[in-house]
RNA sequence: GUCCCUAUCGUCUAGCCUGGCCCAGGACACCGCCCUUUCACGGCGGCGACGGGGGUUCAAAUCCCCCUGGGGACGCCA
């Protein structure tokens, strides 16, 4: 990067499922440098992923973002002079691209089918080598693959990495890291259905959007060097590269929703303050100095130096970010409190999403703050409750909620009817008896045997609460064998 | 398995670059005491870490090497 160009970040996430927390927090540090620098911040949503990318994600992700007050300054949603900035509608672009590298000889047609790819894979870990792709296509001659194309033979292209070579990039936080390109796979740039996969989209995105800094997850640490090599091969300078730590489950791993809540959505729902939540995810590998904690991003882009950023990975502790958040609230005024509660809990369209589920059932208001707090709280008291049916032990609920969880996650629509269907075939497979099988799912869900309908509750609840009161069932005593 | 990243209290971290001020500081959690009609808040105190081994040096948490631990990547996912 010369010292003339301007600070220009940029955050990327694909449109799959939940918005998640660890997007937050990239983007979190990427907003910090591109404020205190006077440059800018660009959203750039990732769904060159056919199968996997979902429309309402992309407005999660937007919501999300700004509640936590990240806000970016070009994007999809607000246009800016380097658009399109939905990664789909740059397929032409990619393509062009592609052509351009397969002309120069830094690519090549690669016609090997997914079953060929997976049975080499699964030889090569028999035999502990490296994993990757063995360039069987790689020498094909101008001829053979005129053929095949011809033919119609489905292919992808390749980069074709100069395997007698090193690779080597500085990272802004970890230094200069490098890698021999024998280790470097013949990554597939533009995929069988026609679109780019993430490398070669990213890298000539972030060209062309002039993207001066990628700061990103260490994740991508191992495919960076095929970034280098592609910038390379285009013959364009590289950005600054900086990668953040992995924020951490509690066992070290990395972060994930089956062990740990990962919505931004939920956090939300919890009730937490969106500045705590930035604040608490500053301290993930950043401090202020002074021994002071709770700090603004205004305070924090004061001292901010990417160099700064501690690479052990964090874990990502809600206890510390219950903490955290409890400094917030202590700062709240009363007209901030019932602000809060009116404008962000007891909403309107909350309210009225319960309406139907409560005409029927009550008597006077007065009932109402009862009956349906499980709409309102986080984690459930479920002392007293017969969570296990008569006929089932311990380990057999386990097993059936284990299941639920994974069959809950794969749902596409999180709706009533969906989850009804779910349910029931589920039910089905496992052969439980229904009262068996729908009373245990009302206790964990709900706290309470009586209940509106379930499926319609489960909708309200939302995937993650479900998602945890169900591990909170599995993680508790009641289910200990 | 191969490669890459990483390593201070249980957790988040300060200190490390520029060795001595560090028998390592703060915060969360936990424990105790105080305040208090309860609970919380708050105050005070306690518990608790430089992963191991070699160097370099008068002196190492800080510099170097090895080992070990942890993590990530190895997809026509991103």
């Amino acid at each position: 990067m010369s010292d003339t160009q301007k600070v220009r970040v940029r955050v990327a996430p694909s449109p799959t499922g939940d918005p998640h927390v660890g997007t937050a927090y990239v983007t979190l540090f990427n907003y910090i440098l591109a404020k205190q620098a006077g440059g800018e911040l660009v959203l750039r949503i990732e769904d060159t992923d056919q199968s996997r990318a979902r429309a309402s994600s992309e407005q999660q992700i937007y919501e999300s973002l700004s509640w936590l007050g990240l806000e970016w300054d070009e994007g999809p949603d607000k246009g800016g002079d380097y658009g399109p900035y939905r990664q789909s509608e740059r397929k032409s672009i990619h393509l062009e691209h592609s052509e351009q590298l397969l002309k120069t000889g830094h690519a090549y047609r690669c016609f090997c089918t997914p079953e060929r790819l997976a049975k080499l894979r699964e030889q090569q870990r028999a035999e502990g080598k490296m994993l990757g792709y063995d360039g069987h296509c790689r020498s094909l001659s101008v001829e053979e693959v005129e053929q095949k194309m011809k033919e119609g033979v489905p292919s992808v292209v390749r980069l074709k990495v100069p395997k007698d070579r090193v690779t080597q990039f500085d990272d802004a936080i970890r230094g200069s890291i490098e890698i021999k390109n024998t280790q470097l796979d013949d990554q597939v740039l533009i995929k069988s259905d026609g679109f780019p996969t993430y490398h070669l989209a990213n890298v000539v995105d972030d060209h062309l959007m002039k993207i001066s800094h990628v700061i990103r997850a260490e994740e991508w640490i191992s495919s960076t060097p095929k970034h280098v090599l592609l910038y390379k091969a285009f013959g364009w300078e590289t950005p600054v590269f900086a990668h953040v730590p992995l924020l951490r489950n509690l066992d070290k791993s990395k972060i994930s929703k089956r062990k740990n809540p990962v919505s931004l959505n939920y956090y939300k729902r919890k009730g937490i303050l969106p500045e705590a939540m930035v604040n608490f995810l500053a301290l993930m590998g950043w401090s202020y100095g002074d021994d002071q904690e709770v700090f603004s991003p205004e305070q924090m882009m004061e001292k901010f130096k990417l160099k700064d950023i501690h690479l052990g990975g964090p874990v990502f502790d809600v206890v510390k970010l219950k903490h955290i958040n409890q400094q917030y609230m202590q700062k709240l005024d009363s007209k901030g409190f019932s602000h809060y509660l009116r404008d962000k809990v007891f909403t309107q369209d909350y309210l009225e999403s319960l309406f139907p589920l409560f005409k029927d059932r009550l008597e006077c208001f007065e009932q109402f703050v009862d009956r349906s707090s499980f709409f309102f709280n986080g984690g459930l008291d479920y002392e007293g409750l017969p969570l296990i049916p008569k006929s089932k032990d311990a380990k057999e609920m386990r097993t059936m909620i284990k299941g639920l969880i994974e069959e809950l996650d794969d749902l596409y629509e999180w709706k009533a009817d969906a989850i009804q269907n779910l349910l029931n075939t589920y039910r089905e497979k496992i052969e439980w008896k229904p009262r068996d099988f729908f009373m245990p799912i009302r206790l964990m869900a709900t706290g309470r045997k009586d209940s509106p309908p379930l499926a319609e509750s489960l909708e309200v609840i939302g995937r993650e609460m479900v998602r945890f009161r169900l591990r909170d069932v599995l993680n508790g005593a009641h289910l200990k064998p």
